[in-house]
This record gives C-alpha cells, structure tokens and sequence, in this order.
DNA sequence: GATAGCACTCTCCCTCGTCGAGTGCTAATA
DNA sequence: TATTAGCACTCGACGAGGGAGAGTGCTATC
C-alpha cells in the first residue's frame, strides 16, 4: 500500500478509537497533517473503501474502519504504546502480592487488568495442575466418606470428597495411601492419564477390591477434568463503551461472558507466546461479532499455563492494550515460574 | 385500610408488575372487576396518592405504586405464589445433585435462582466454616513453606500456603502438627478465636520459637477472615427488566453487583430463619435505590449457615419470589443439615 | 497529481400539530 | 351520602416538516 494511503488509514483508525465517531476528509487533513487538502484526502479514502479497508455508515457521514482495516492496521502499522511507569507499576504491585490460592490470584489478575485497559478481561486456567504430584493424603471423614487432598509441587492444592459404595477402616485406607504414594508421588499431574494410572497400578488393583475402588477415585480426581477455570472482570466496562449502549448489542454480550463454555472457547486461540488479536467476524463465538480482543498466554518454566485476555469493541485500542497484555503476561510467566522454582528446592 | 381501596390498590400493585406501565382508573375497573365504575376508582385512587401508596408520573398518566404501596402490598395483602411442580423438581435435582466442592454448589445454586426468578441472584457463605475442625495437616513443601491444611466436620477443606521466615524441618513441623491437633481437634471452628488460641496455646506458644511461628500461622488461618464469599448469578436478567433500559441506571446497579463488600452489605440483613424483603429507599447501599430484593438465610442443624437472596427492581415479583427463595432456602438448610448429619456419623 | 469550488445527500434536531389516554371536577342519580 | 356520567383539560407520544451542518463526489482548474 502507498506511504499516504497508509496514512490515511492510519489517521482514520486513530480517531475513530478515540472519538468513536466517523472520521471526515476534513478532519484528517487537519488533525494529522499529511500536508495536503480534504479533496486529495478525500481521493485516498475513497480507493480505501473501494478496498474495503473503511467504510461508510451512510452518504454524507465520514468513515470508519471495517475490519478488514483493524487487521491491516495490527498486522501492518500499529506500534505499542509505551506504558507509564504507574502502570507497571500497578502490574508489579499485584505480582509481588501473596498468593497461595491461585483462585484469588486471578481474580485480581482480572480486576488489575479491567482496570488499567478499561475493558472486560477474561482468563482461563487449566483445572489440572502443573507440576509433579507432592503429596498425596486420604483423610477418613467416617466409614463410607474419604478426602482425597492432592498436593503440587507449585503449592497448589486440589481436594475432592468420595462417597464409597463400602465401608473403608483406617487401616485399609492408610495402607491404600501408603501404595498410592509409593506409586505417584513425583509424578506429572499432567502425565497422570488414565492410561498411566493404569500402568503403574495394574498389580495393586487386581490385589483387592478397595484398591480398585482407590483406582477409580484417583482417576476421577486426577483426570477428565481438563475442563478450565474462567474468570472475568471488569464486566461493567462494557456499559461504557459507546457501541453498547444499545441494549441488544449487550445483552449478546453479557450472555457470553456469563457462559463459561463460550469464555473458554474465546480463549482457546494459539499456544504461542505471541498475542493474539481477533477482530470482529473472527471472533470464534456467535454473536460476538462486534467485539474484538487480544489474548495472551502466559507460560511456567517454558510451558503454558493458561491464558488471559480482554474483549472490548472493535473499535479496541489495540496499541494500547497490546502493550499491555503484552508486558502482564510476561510478568506473570516470571512470577509463577519464580515460585515454581522456589518450591522446587 | 377500608377493603375496597386495598382492592385497588392491590390491582394497581399487580397489574404495574405485570406490564411495567402506570395503571389507569379505567384498567382497574375492567380488568379487576371491583362492581364500581372508574370515577369511582379514581376517587380511591386520588385518596392513595394522598396518603403515599401510589403516584403519578405526570399528569394523564395512570398510578405507579410508591415504594409505600409496595410495603403495604408486602406487609397485608400479599399471597404467596403456589410453585408447581416443574419448579419444585428445579430446585429438588440441584439439591440432589454432587457437591464436594462448596463453591461450585453455590455457584449452580445461584444459576438456577436466576433461572427461576428471572432476576439477578446473590449468595454469601461465611468463609469461616461451620463444624468441628476434624483434622489439622502440615504438609511441608520446601523448609521455608508449610502448607496448612484444615479439615472441618462439614466435609469442607480449608488450605493457605505459608511462608516461614526461618527454616523448619520435618521433625519439627510434625512435632507442633501432633501439638496443635491436641489442643484443636474438635473445637467449633466459629470458637477458634484469638483469645481461644492463646488460651489453650499458651504453654506450648512459650515452649519454642518455632511453636510461636506456627501459633502466628494458625492465627491468620482461623481467625480474621470473618469475610463472607460472595457468589452472584444471572447478572444479565437486569437488561430484560424495563425499569434497566437507562444505562446510567443499569450502570449503578452493575458496579454494586461486582463489587463484592457491597453485595455483602446488602445481604446482612437478619439472621432469624424468616425471609426478609427490602424495598426501594430501604436498601442500605447507595445507588441501589431503585431496586428491591428478597433474602433468605438458610440454616445447618437450627444455626444460620449463609444467605440467599434476589434482586430486582422495586416492581419485583414479590408473591412468586418470596414464594421460590422460602422454597429454595428450606430445601437448601435440609440439604446440608442432611450431609452435615451424615458426616458426623 | 493536487486542489478549490459547488451541488448534493443525509442525519440531527427542533418545532408544530394531532391523537389518545387519563385525570379532576361538577352535576345528576340511586 | 356514595356513586356515576359527562366533559373540559393536561400531558406525553408520534409523525411530519424544515433548517443547519457535516461530509461527500464530481468537475474544472492549477
């Protein structure tokens, strides 16, 4: 694309993220000087919407980008924003914080995000845990009820309640503990399959039926589950942004953010520990059409952990928040891979 | 109040939560036939805007309730909506279902209170648990990270991560673990106060350093947090209700909702097993005053165990939400009364 | 190729007039 | 005395009409 036409683009994308309102020939001759008159403006504007990179909401108003121009826009010429000390500032403040439950973590992850983008932030957790089973403890409640309490080597820990079909005594339960630990502890959670328990247990379950029972349970517990843990934040952001104060428009909004399937499938994009930006209709969910987000991954020790991401209109201040996402994920990579590190010693 | 106003009243009350529009005199006598004519009615009608129960939004406009009427509504006239069966079975299969883990029940409770109601539901569970601490684990991670583990009767597991500020190693740790057990297990946890803990842990506080550190620890884990979880649901109802059409109103209730000390502030209300309905001006949080909500409390074994409750505009169905949440709250106490009884076995 | 000029188009906003719903008052009625 | 019918009045909703303003596309000119 020619130098001023890509100006011109640039300019209108611009203002169109700052004021929200179709941009004029006029105004980009004024606003950003290119050093030449509405009419030439007006020239250029009308090849790009014959390409298709604008558009125009009617005869006689300016032009907005179309989303075909947020993508050549990120692809081609965004540059990132510097971010202000105060907000790495406020990036580093949560990061330094305790955090033994992850869940709290995030949800703060989620509010600091909201509110340094002004947007909806979303993330997604793996359920399973990273890292190498600990410890592993059986707690008898009573005769038909035991505690199965799960241990990472990242210091997070998971639990779950069984009810047994057979009364259980605790000195069947401790001896079953003893086994399992033997068998487990120093495992992968994320290599404990189906497949691997049944390897490494198959002589200790054919020996009784309660070990079989200890079988199942640890399967359920361990496996399956790789369902994701959603979070949000900053859901109110979404009232005001312009584009929504239409009330359908956000009523199919809010309808995805409160599904977390939906969530979840907005936040499956890459593995990569490059952002992704989705723009309108690429937006992987129905009905979210209108919004675009960027999304990052963030990674403990190389490998990734989960990711987090911010859903705004198109008219998203990509520079902005590209930058943004850009630096918190990269924070959060450091700070978890430093405590996985720390409780690996 | 003389029978025939109450009855117009009532049929004005009914009639504006049914189509959200102000009721007329003529309406009024067609529609709930009284045997009077409308002039009839709009001398009683005149009469009640008088005394506060209902009033007009201008001139030639039919009556809305006032938050007056709605209380009186409330207090004298109001009949509970019977539930059908459909309903009942909702609410009995959430009951029966699984819930090892708290959260997650809550959170489906929630969910289906708002799918019930058509409105937005609210929760909150002390985060101090019920019942007798069971068991009590240390489980070392590194030498400067002690993972606690507390275990109550209820079947609900608590954990925190702590970091020690000197090292600790495993003869150590188990040895103030088989200490603390002594002096803890059984106790009430809602008793675990300081005072109680310096009480029983005082010898032992004096004995070692160490013991000093774990007697910190155990401070910060059982006390203090007297906050209360806070779950929410079906925040989206809000945008179907038409009193929500204005953002700025939508907005208001919005940052009330997310914000989690300020739902708490709303669900304090009293802790007898009666429902309690609030309305309009009587709600204790700012920005909230166009709303009513009805909250319920729900009890394990006769003692108050968390609160439930529904919030929607000042034109809330009452009769068919007081009617569900008295429902729900029931079967909710049963519920878990049922398990806590079952895991004290 | 860039620009100035100009007619044209379309939205926004204001005003005006009509319509209809609903009221309050008054006089008549049971 | 309570109820009702009748009637003038008020006010918001709605649609038509018109001016203002922003922005365009086209054409002729530099």
């Amino acid at each position: 694309m020619e130098e001023r036409k890509k100006q011109v683009l640039n300019a209108i994308i611009k203002d169109y993220i700052a004021n929200a309102e179709p941009v004029g020939s006029r105004a980009v001759s004024k606003k950003y000087d290119l050093g030449v008159s509405p009419a030439t403006i007006r020239n250029e504007m009308s090849d790009l919407e014959e390409e298709g990179y604008i558009e125009q909401p009617h005869t006689s108003a300016g032009r907005i980008p179309s989303a075909k121009g947020y993508r050549y826009y990120v692809d081609n010429m965004m540059q990132r924003e510097p971010l202000t000390s105060a907000q790495r500032h406020q990036v580093r403040e949560i990061m330094s914080g305790e955090f033994s439950e992850l869940d709290s973590f995030m949800r703060s992850c989620c509010n600091m995000i909201s509110r340094l983008t002004n947007y909806t932030s979303i993330a997604a957790v793996p359920e399973q845990g990273r890292g190498n089973l600990l410890n592993l403890q059986l707690v008898s409640i009573n005769e038909y009820q035991v505690l199965v309490i799960l241990l990472a080597s990242t210091g997070i820990v998971r639990h779950k309640l069984f009810e047994l079909p057979l009364p259980i005594n605790a000195e069947e339960l401790a001896r079953i503990e003893q086994k399992l630990r033997q068998y487990l502890v120093g495992a992968e959670l994320k290599n404990i399959s189906y497949d691997m328990l049944r390897e490494r247990l198959y002589d200790f379950q054919r020996q009784d039926k309660l070990a079989e029972q200890a079988f199942d349970l640890l399967e359920q517990t361990l496996t399956g589950e790789t369902a994701h843990k959603i979070f949000t934040g900053g859901i109110m952001n979404m009232l005001s942004q312009p584009e929504f104060q239409d009330i359908e428009k956000l009523r199919s909004m809010m309808s995805i953010i409160e599904d977390d399937p939906q969530v979840e499938k907005l936040l499956q994009t890459s593995d990569s520990d490059q952002l992704t930006v989705t723009i309108g209709g690429e937006m992987p969910v129905e009905g979210a059409q209108d919004c675009s987000m960027v999304v990052a991954n963030y990674f403990v020790n190389g490998e990734k952990a989960g990711s987090l991401g911010v859903l705004g209109p198109t008219r998203l201040n990509y520079s902005r928040t590209v930058s943004l996402m850009e630096f918190i994920a990269g924070e959060l990579s450091r700070t978890m891979s430093d405590k996985d590190k720390k409780s690996q010693e």
